[in-house]
DNA sequence: CATGAATGAGGTTTCATTCAT
DNA sequence: TATGAATGAAACCTCATTCAT
């Protein structure tokens, strides 16, 4: 592409990747204006294709939403999997290791902007809401829940409420997430996330933490 | 309904709560599909009335969806005021108290819905969130900062980051508002949400508490 | 309309006819070029309105064509009940009238372009093609079936096959329907066109008619 | 199938009959969706070969339609030259010859949707009906025409027009192709559709026949 | 010769907004 | 005030045609 500095070829044969720059550019104008206030042809212009060779990829705008967020949920999958992992370990190590694990996730803004998209598509595309719950929301709440019920059990913790508390953990994380951006209240390369994540894990550690295990 | 004229007259004289009317309606179908998939003749119906006459009371769609965040502002303002006062008392239950507040809040599905729909449009819509941040965000999460600075000054709590540990505060409680809903994680009137918010308190003030001042 | 001098108002309130106007368009245009190189924008401009008021009336170009053909269908009807009443009587002057209504029927444009077009789109729309089959074809035929298996019963008619002859009495009719205006093998107002049903009447009578029944 | 090269090879080397290929999937898709709702696309796959093979042999998609009807033609052309020789026999049996040529020829679909798409594309494509008016219908129309007026010369057939007279001829024959299978009057290959003939040759010289010559 | 990815004009349909009544 | 028919600017999507390979 960049290769042959004569001039831009006006067709491109067989980018195997063409598919992927598709929903590359229409997540970042769904994240910008949203489904509905994005059209097809910004998108192709975005991907750096015409409006007709987006249909070539995806039979409907609507397919393109749903391919975005099926692509979002495999390498959340993937970490839920190392989730299931951590459970054997020391519950607080565990808890540990976990939130700075959903930090990074989230800090990567074509993972994290999925949920922004769902928040707000949520009424339209009920399927996509549904399949999003299962795979991600589900899971992840269920992985964190078994880990605090674990430490709960081992005496590492107080005796919380496990699946309510794994809501305790992940809602500031999450609510920063959706929030931040919006609402300046922290730039995304703001080295206060980092000190936003250690303050949060500080105040949940010693919120959770059973008498004897508190650090001074 | 149409033979009862005493309830709903079908000639309302100078009804002043026409335009009221017709922000609920907006409301309710803007969070139900958002603002670009909700057609102004859908406002119409809901609120009872003809498509233009919206146009009576309202210039244009966004300047629907404007008055609607004005009006959801300035209850939470009083909120705030109110926090402004609990500033005086106590720290720790102040902190209880306004936990209460912003939970009670967020249960008014009107207030609660805002935040919801400024997040889908914000995109759209940058001088929205503006306001919204400036009137809501930033006074709330003001006060909210200098009520824990108290606490620590007092003695009552850890030596947090002010800053941080107030969005520790409101994370989960935003979060719980923002998803919910949308992934059926509690339906609207589930009794589990007072034990979430009791859980969440929980956790919070044996995480901020200072050594001596914790409960058992 | 033509009672204001002025102006040609630009909105023109309830005009009952309207979607006749729109049917009657579409007919024109759907004649002329077909139905699906007929742009929606061409039957409105024809019918006097806006692109988009068609689709107050009707909510698809598909649905134009339909209700286009239901339209033709209803005088049809009433033609073959008149049919049905004809039974009754002498079956060669019944016949005799049969063909005059028949000619008369196609010689109305509205009428005799809706088989043409129904030909043109049986394969895209066959519920189309089978509503007309229905209601005219099989209720045309099996009058004139009937109409001359009396004919043959009473004498007056050669023992033909009632079924077939139908066919033979009605096809002349309909191939110059269909094709005279494409083929300009006669125009619309030829004074030939009386003179075709008379040498269609003539040449049928003699060779429908029993020996003893011929005229000179 | 690719695994027998005998039967198909998949690289047909200057295949002549390519061209011939084209034209039959087009003819094909034609007459079930007519001209407009066919895509180039389907001639090019239902022939076996890519869309851009199509446009080796063809211009363009009109030029497909025009190549059609032009192949479907010659051998209406030579038909009608065998009716020149048919003139010269005894009338009665050469319209009797004829209907039986005429009813073979319109029994092949190939030949026969020809009519039909030229009824449904007539507004769109004029010099494709005019030169189907002058090579068929003319020159057929004419030929039939002077078989009558001779018959008529001869005494054989009563003193009939014979120009209005050769339409009652090809009249029901015409309309049978066009609307049989379009109404499912008659199957394909229904042993009723020799019937008809029969049924319409019998009318037929009976009407046409003068006195004498009538058969019983 | 042959392919099929790519283009882009153009068609159907939607909907915010206007305005005669 | 209130109505809702009417407008027209897009938006989504299709498909005839081109052209690099």
């Amino acid at each position: 592409m960049a290769s042959t500095p004569t001039k831009r070829p006006k067709f491109r044969r067989r980018a195997e990747a063409r598919p992927d720059e598709v929903l590359d550019a229409a997540l970042d104008l769904f994240i910008a204006r949203g489904f509905a206030a994005t059209r097809v042809e910004d998108i192709a212009r975005r991907a750096g294709l015409s409006k007709g060779a987006v249909y070539l990829y995806y039979p409907s705008k609507e397919a393109i939403l749903e391919a975005l967020v099926q692509r979002s949920i495999l390498p959340i999958a993937e970490q839920v999997a190392a989730l299931g992992r951590l459970e054997t370990g020391d519950p607080k190590a565990a808890l540990r290791s976990l939130i700075d694990l959903i930090g990074d996730g989230l800090a990567e803004p074509r993972v994290a902007a999925i949920p922004k998209i769902i928040v707000g598509e949520a009424g339209n595309f009920p399927q996509l809401v549904e399949s999003y719950r299962r795979q991600v929301i589900e899971r992840g709440l269920g992985a964190l829940t078994a880990l605090i019920r674990r430490g709960v059990e081992l005496g590492q913790f107080r005796p919380v409420d496990p699946e309510l508390a794994a809501r305790n953990v992940v809602g500031p994380l999450i609510a920063h997430l959706l929030l931040a951006r919006i609402f300046s209240i922290a730039p995304a390369d703001d080295p206060r996330a980092r000190r936003f994540l250690d303050s949060h894990l500080d105040i949940l550690m010693n919120g959770l933490a059973a008498e004897g295990e508190r650090k001074a």
